[in-house]
DNA sequence: AGCGTCACCCGGACGC
DNA sequence: TGCGTCCGGGTGACGC
């Protein structure tokens, strides 16, 4: 499931593969997948637009063109894939696909949840966002900031993309556990060092995930077509019920904000 | 404003 | 085996 690291590995093998190529025939297979504009306009707005430009913002994939951007949120299952136009463009699942100078760029979405935005300013999809965790804008004094006066769970809280930009639920629970908080614990009353803690693993964690290329649970594939390693340096994440690899401890589940969260109640506690 | 809940999807896991 | 049911993931809409 695409989350930051994944969407970053996306970003930098498109930026290898696609700059300055031209879109020419645009088929949308599953109308919804496009967001904005109707699909006929989107169609017809992307022809003969050169690709200059791919960059991620939180986890949303950014496609710089002469006159729009192309705005892309994989969500859970959606994969973008540069196929050569030599190969048959057909696809299991294939939700719309482009025909570009010397390649095919293809979104495949099994669920169906990926959007795709066809903007004049990127800034109308992605300008609400919080700061990029990895970048100069997130400070110790940002989260701390973010966090004051919450009375709700940190968990959720991690996940409000307003707050920090990419953390998604592998990994907002693996940097609790590195950092030792309860997910349950009420955002704002966490202490200084603490917020500091979770402000260096949510940093390490993702970056971790970055040099792994990204989690594979099921079917996420780069745009070559690789799936990541990330999956197996996990240590809380999809293991309720099995030992902490640090206390041996069984590893706990807990709904919070409709969401399931694994913790290690020793480590954490 | 902040916080919780739900809809959107469907493959896979599970129970019978 | 085959059928039914539930779960999960990110985001935006909605209600309190």
């Amino acid at each position: 499931m695409p989350e930051l690291p994944e969407v970053e590995t996306v970003v930098r093998d498109l930026r290898q593969l696609l700059l300055g190529q031209a879109i020419g025939g645009v088929e949308v297979f599953w109308e919804r997948t496009v967001a904005t504009p109707a699909p006929a306009e989107f169609a017809a707005r992307l022809a003969g637009q050169r690709i200059l430009g791919a960059d991620r913002r939180g986890k949303y994939i950014i496609l710089r063109l002469d006159q729009d951007s192309l705005v892309v949120h994989l969500r859970m299952t959606g994969q973008l894939l540069v196929v050569p136009l030599s190969k048959e463009a057909g696809h299991e699942h294939l939700r719309v696909a482009l025909e570009l100078s010397d390649s095919r760029l293809l979104f495949v979405d099994t669920r169906k949840f990926g959007r795709m935005y066809l903007v004049r300013d990127a800034a109308q999809i992605v300008g609400k966002l919080g700061p990029e965790p990895l970048g100069s804008s997130f400070t110790v004094q940002a989260l701390a900031e973010s966090l004051r006066g919450r009375r709700g769970a940190i968990k959720p809280l991690l996940l409000n993309q307003q707050v920090v930009a990419g953390i998604g639920n592998i990994y907002a629970d693996e940097a609790l556990f590195v950092a030792g908080i309860l997910p349950s614990r009420e955002a704002g009353s966490l202490a200084p060092a603490e917020v500091e803690s979770l402000h260096a693993a949510i940093r390490s964690e993702l970056a971790r995930g970055i040099r792994n290329r990204g989690t594979t649970l099921s079917d996420y594939r780069d745009a070559g077509g690789r799936p990541g390693e990330h999956q197996s340096h996990l240590c809380v994440y999809g293991r309720a019920g099995e030992p902490c690899p640090r206390c041996g401890t069984e590893i706990a589940r807990a709904r919070l904000g409709g969401r399931s969260s694994c913790f290690c109640p020793h480590c954490q506690g």
